[in-house]
DNA sequence: AAAAAAATTTAGACTTGTCTAAATTTGTTA
DNA sequence: TAACAAATTTAGACAAGTCTAAATTTTTTT
């Protein structure tokens, strides 16, 4: 049994490895978890004395089968309850992270396993992200960066990079959600911008901006 | 902005001064959270320093108004969430309290008042137990204790003063639930117990029982 | 009304998770 | 490779919430 503290340093954890390779190191996780390093070290403390990470001194900490578990328990909570508050509660897919980041914790296998029945087993959140299955299984299909799609290659957008609040709230306002159909028409040396066709209408988008859209081809 | 033990505490005082009349004394809360008297000195000087409860040493506690609101908010959500747990996630009434324990902490406006909407405003929770709405007014109807109906006077069962899972259990055993038809048939002088008639059925209970079930005569 | 019992508070300690400041290790660059 | 910079850890402190044991106040009983 973790303390809400512990899991949000798990989840942590396994995200920074998700997008790197190797250990992962304690400035990484002091920045996600908004703390100092030093508090960071004490908890790879804690972490490696409960088996939920291997941990050697100044070389970072990697999760055990024990720490992903955990981690992927609470993702799997965090992207059930997410999908209930944009299906069932009205939010908007920019709203709902901070109130997940609560629900997260709640700790009741048949109160999550019910959820997901609600919601009749849905295999991704509300920004295009896979939810563990019940066995804590996640199923990746292949996604690129839109930056990735060849020019005039049809895609459909599967996912965010970036889950901030303003950058939903911008693709809102663009017309881009999970499940548009888009197609790079023109690729301009200049200023790296690129013209788009997003569903029925073209437009122009940054370069940042691509690298934060996911697509599957 | 409250911590998670400040938010039990203030309900418990809640609940304690509605059972009874006066200010709530120390052991009292201290038998309700499960805490030691000492700590729930320490307790209520803190509340008392933030104004959520009127505190004379030796005397015990009363709630301001601030406290009552910051209780009712609580209790609000505890009881949405009941609710939503019984008739959407097939939780047993004798199942969900310890779920909402946790649910109830969960700050988020919005949240609470799109599940409200959700479950169609509902008024009572599974207990029977009135519903605070949106601006906190609690609509509380006349109930009397099954031990207080007159013999042969229809009532219905609208609520249980033990919420305990055993309680609850027994009376799913016997057929009793809220909305249950309910009449005392007889009252047995020798030992106190009553033959009632539950719905469709003629059972003999407790006076502990009877001392458990509230009606609507 | 004094003595005994019960309730309550105080004092001091412990745990968890955090911090700052200083010390140490690792890596990077000249 | 020596010196510097960056990352990491250690040491010591603090806040919240809890505890035990002792002291104090209130209540009850004789």
């Amino acid at each position: 049994m973790q303390t809400l503290s512990t899991e949000d340093y798990l989840k942590a954890i396994y995200h920074v490895s998700q997008s790197s390779s190797g250990a992962v190191a304690t400035t990484s996780i002091a920045k996600q978890i908004g703390a100092k390093p030093s508090s960071v070290t004490d908890m790879f403390k804690k972490l490696s004395d409960q088996n939920l990470v291997k941990y050697q001194k100044y070389q970072g900490v990697s999760l055990t089968n024990d720490g992903i578990k955990t981690a992927l328990r609470i993702i799997r909570k965090h992207r059930l309850w997410e999908s209930f508050l944009v299906s069932h509660l009205n939010f908007n897919w920019d709203e709902v992270h901070q109130v997940a980041e609560q629900l997260e914790h709640i700790q009741s296998e048949k109160l999550t396993n019910e959820l997901e029945r609600f919601l009749d087993y849905p295999t991704h959140d509300p920004h295009g992200d896979p939810i563990p299955n019940r066995a804590l299984f996640i199923k990746t299909y292949d996604k690129i960066l839109l930056t990735e799609l060849p020019a005039n290659k049809e895609g459909v957008c599967v996912g965010v990079k970036d889950n901030s609040s303003d950058f939903l709230r911008y693709l809102d306002r663009r017309q881009i959600g999970i499940g548009t159909p888009l197609q790079v028409l023109h690729r301009e040396d200049y200023d790296d911008s690129l013209h788009i066709q997003a569903g029925k209408s073209t437009l122009m988008i940054t370069k940042k901006t691509a690298e934060n859209i996911y697509v599957k081809p």
